[in-house]
RNA sequence: GGCCCGUUGGUCAAGAGGUUAAGACGCGGCCCUCUCACGGCUGAAACAAGGGUUCGAUUCCCUUACGGGUCACCA
């Protein structure tokens, strides 16, 4: 089989890109990469009461931040076009008609009162109310009559009396369900719309589409998408059905309960790539252990076979590990350029050397928001307690804080060229002619430098940054807070 | 409730009849070290339960339990 395959990504406009559905649109697009093939974007808007300002762009956006290019869509066409399926509304009654005359649907005039009391009366037991088939046994000459009379309508698919309907799926493999548990879907709806599921069987067969990935709550409806294939004698596409992503052992992730969308996370200072990367292993793994994969990696190593079958729940803990896997792994040049404004904001008007500061968080930052936290002191030195100067393991007290501080002041007012070598000959060297342990000298000198418990660098690298006359004023402070 | 699906450490997950049941995150410890982090080493931690089938089941079958999905003129 070398046809092309074809996938496509069919998102409503909410107005945000929710994660579960950045995953679905990554799998389609690396399903059809993976094998060379096409990706198509297709904006679902029939949902009038739900539209949103801006909600396309938010999706042309986040597909191109993410790199999940499309080969076709409402904004760059394509030979399957209107991609937007609100434009495609003429069409699908013409199809419903079709399956009218072949036996394979027929018109319902039922009100929707006579449908509720129809539920009503079968829920003595059980909460399931399957359309009891009023409007089959009509004759054509009295569909044609209620017709002409402008009496309202829907259009109903005919489920076949008895048997099974059977269909295979690539993640979950085959499913038999019995037709007797089928109800009478409504494809075209009173207003002339045709309902969701109609107009997406009807979509994907004319766009061509191969493989129809989609979230696993579709599982159930989809022997009813099979026989409406059938039904018109088209070719049914690969299902592919994917697990969902939980927010914990019992909800899906939503952003109505505060889960995070795709721009919050990348607000909160992921990288895109980063997020692309976590998400992709979440229902997928790869043959080998590796977990740190470019979009183009996953392109190639991709392989429909490595989805699973249950759900996972959203780790932001380890987003946030690999976050900074990829900060470390960055460019030292691009990672300054994406840290800069944080920075530059943080540390206003000091003066300080941005790019030191940035070449010492590389290694510990996990996401751009923690830098304010992180370099605030080097702006203004924090309240802090005397505490701070006894360090166990550096075999520090108040008192031995308070010698080394005194005398660092003299040596380091000596120094000519301030830089960090000479800081640092400097300090160990007094370190070891007052014979004492370098962090007996160092942690306090760091402590008074920065008024934190941690801080990103150690005494030198504080000092060079901060400066001589600042750092002179920090331990200044230090020595009388000791004695005071 | 009917139907469908799922269940390997706290989390992501490999494993497809015979393994000391991988690896990663997180957590603990050690080393490195001027703190933290990085890096290196290391530890604790799992096959939902019960029946089969089999010489042998995490792996195959059945039942149970638990969880999820679905049963709209919503998408």
């Amino acid at each position: 089989m070398d046809r092309c395959i074809r996938t496509r990504f069919a998102p409503s406009p909410t107005g945000y890109m929710h994660i579960g559905n950045l995953r679905t649109a990554l799998y389609e697009y690396l399903i059809a990469k993976s094998q060379g093939g096409k990706f198509i974007l297709r904006i679902e808007d029939t949902d009038q009461g739900r539209l949103v300002e801006g909600a396309t762009d938010v999706i042309y956006k986040t597909l191109e931040m993410t790199g999940l290019k499309h080969d076709e869509g409402p904004d760059i066409g394509g030979e399957y076009g209107p991609y937007v399926q609100s434009e495609r509304m003429g069409m699908y009654m013409d199809y419903a008609k079709e399956l009218v005359e072949k036996g394979e649907a027929y018109y319902c005039f039922c009100t929707k009162e006579r449908l509720e009391s129809l539920k009503e009366s079968n829920a003595e037991g059980a909460a399931f109310a399957k359309y009891d088939r009023h409007c089959l046994g009509l004759s054509a000459e009295e569909v044609q009559a209620k017709l002409d009379a402008g009496e309202p309508f829907v259009i109903r698919q005919k489920m076949p009396d008895s048997g099974t309907t059977a269909f295979h799926d690539v993640v979950y493999g085959d499913i038999t369900v019995e037709n007797a548990e089928l109800d009478d879907q409504i494809l075209m709806k009173a207003d002339g719309f045709p309902t969701y599921n109609f107009a997406n069987v009807v979509d994907d067969h004319l766009m061509n589409i191969t493989h129809v990935v989609r979230g696993s709550e579709y599982l159930s409806s989809t022997p009813k998408y099979n026989l409406l294939y059938q039904a018109f004698g088209w070719e049914a596409p690969v299902y592919v059905h994917l697990p969902a992503v939980m927010r914990d052992a019992h909800h899906k992730l939503s952003k109505r309960h505060g889960d995070k969308s795709f721009e919050d996370l990348v607000n909160e200072g992921y990288l895109v790539e980063a997020i692309v990367n976590y998400i992709a292993l979440l229902g997928w793994s790869p043959s080998d252990n590796t977990e740190i994969f470019s979009l183009k990696e996953l392109e190639e190593t991709f392989d429909i076979a490595g989805l699973s079958k249950s759900p996972s729940i959203f780790d932001i803990k380890k987003l946030t590990w690999m976050n900074g896997e990829y900060m470390k792994a960055m460019d030292f040049e691009k990672f300054f350029a994406l840290a800069e404004p944080k920075l530059a904001a943080a540390l206003e008007g000091t003066g300080i050397d941005l790019r030191k500061i940035a070449a010492l968080l590389q290694k510990r930052l996990e996401t751009w928001n923690d830098i304010p936290a992180m370099v605030g002191f080097f702006k203004e030195l924090p309240e802090y307690g005397t505490e701070l100067y006894t360090h166990k393991k550096m075999k520090t007290n108040d008192e031995i804080a308070l010698t080394s501080l005194e005398a660092a002041v003299p040596v380091l007012e000596g120094l000519a060229d301030w830089n960090e070598t000479a800081i640092h000959d400097t300090l160990i060297a007094l370190a070891k002619k007052m014979e004492i342990k370098n962090g007996q000298l160092l942690w306090p000198v760091r402590t008074a430098l920065s008024g934190e418990p941690t801080s990103p660098g150690g005494a030198i690298e504080l000092a060079d940054i901060l400066g001589k006359e600042e750092t002179l004023r920090r331990i200044q402070k230090g020595i009388a807070m000791l004695k005071g």
